[in-house]
Parts: C-alpha cells; sequence; structure tokens
DNA sequence: ACAATACGCAAGCCAAGGCTTGCATGTCAA
DNA sequence: TTGACATGCAAGCCTTGGCTTGCGTATTGT
C-alpha cells in the first residue's frame, strides 16, 4: 500500500509506466532503448532493473519470465486506491 | 507537475491531506494537535508546517492568512493528473 | 506596553534512496 | 560445449529529503 506512493515519485518510474502503456509487455533491455529514444534518459540497465522492481512491488506491473526474457506489463489498478483516498474532483474552499 | 508525486510520496503528508479532507480549514497548530491525537504523528510543529510548504507547492492545499493564523484547505483537483496520464482500469497482460 | 501566542527562517544532522560498478547466474545459438 | 546474450545480486558512493534546533517576526489580549 505504502510502495504505491513511493513507486510513483520518481521521474524515470513515470516514464517507465509511460513506455508500458504505449507498448505493454517489453524485455528490460527494450525498455532501457525506448527510454534512451524517446524520453532522454540514460540510465544503466542495472538502475532501471531496480527501478522494475519498486514497480512490481507496488503492483503497477506485472512481470513473466520467459527463457532468458523477462517481459513486463502496466498494471493500472492500484493508482484508483488514490482517487479513492482522497476526492479528486475540484473541492475549493468555502467562504467564511 | 513534478511536485505532485512527491507531495503525496510521504506518509505524513498524506495523513494531513486525510485530516483536511475530514475537517476542512485547520489552521497549523490544529493539524499538528489533530495528527498527534488521530494519526499517531507526533512531529514537530517546523516539520509539519514544512509539509504543509510542499503540499501547498504541489496545489494540493491552498492557503489564507487570517490575523496570526493560517488555515489550511484541501485542494484535490490536480490528483485527476494521475489517472489521466495513466488508465487506471484494471489492465491486465493479454495472453501471448 | 508587555507577554503570550501563532508562525517563519535558516542551518545542520542523519537516514533513505537512486545510481554505479563488478561479478555471478542462467539461457540460447552455432 | 562454448561463447554471446539477458538478467540477477551485492556493495559502495552520493545526493535528496525529512527532522530538529535555535532564533526571529508579527499579531492578539490584558
Amino acid at each position: 500500500m505504502d510502495d504505491l506512493y513511493r513507486a510513483i515519485a520518481d521521474p524515470t518510474r513515470r516514464a517507465i509506466l509511460d513506455e508500458l502503456v504505449q507498448r505493454d509487455g517489453q524485455s528490460l533491455f527494450e525498455i532501457c532503448g525506448r527510454l534512451v529514444m524517446k524520453h532522454g534518459i540514460s540510465s544503466s540497465r542495472q538502475a532501471i532493473s531496480q527501478h522494475l522492481e519498486v514497480l512490481e512491488a507496488a503492483g503497477l506491473v506485472t512481470v513473466e519470465r520467459e527463457g532468458r526474457y523477462k517481459f513486463h506489463w502496466f498494471h493500472g489498478e492500484p493508482l484508483e486506491a488514490i482517487t479513492r483516498r482522497w476526492p479528486a474532483g475540484a473541492k475549493r474552499r468555502s467562504d467564511r
């Protein structure tokens, strides 16, 4: 529950989510390449791998091993907890 | 835009938002007291004040000075950017 | 005016976290 | 089987950020 907010706190992890939404089921190397190409992020492979672990712990990314590859899928359901917790509707202060 | 995710990354700040949703328009001292009472959080007044600055920078809290008091209101609209960015609907991986 | 109240500013401490580096493991193709 | 490829593990560095401490400012009540 707490991992969710930590997961989306990092801009690189948010870019990873953007990437997976745009093209689901990518491997680690695919993600690394696309982050450099389209998001200007050039972190090491290990750094991205650690980010993916955090996203997986938060339930925002689903993983499946296939041979020597590991594919990643986006899973947005945990995000609903945020708008369920606070009324996102534009609540303005009432005049006093 | 980036401040939003940092703002809700901290559990104390999330508790502050919970408090303001439950009782809008509190002063700093009121918030401090209620955090101790109902959330078991006992940080110093300055710590809470700094948290409120972060929340204000993220647009999640509206502030109005009145004499020697400073009142705080919850404003949930920025949160909509999250579910607008990623489809929160439970998207599952497609079989391969 | 004076003291108490409510809050702001700024420096410093310390733990958490993001990143790198180096090595290890496992898988596939030739 | 051997080498190339895709990933995992672990230790260390270094910045970020949350918290405290001490002092300063402004407002209110008596």
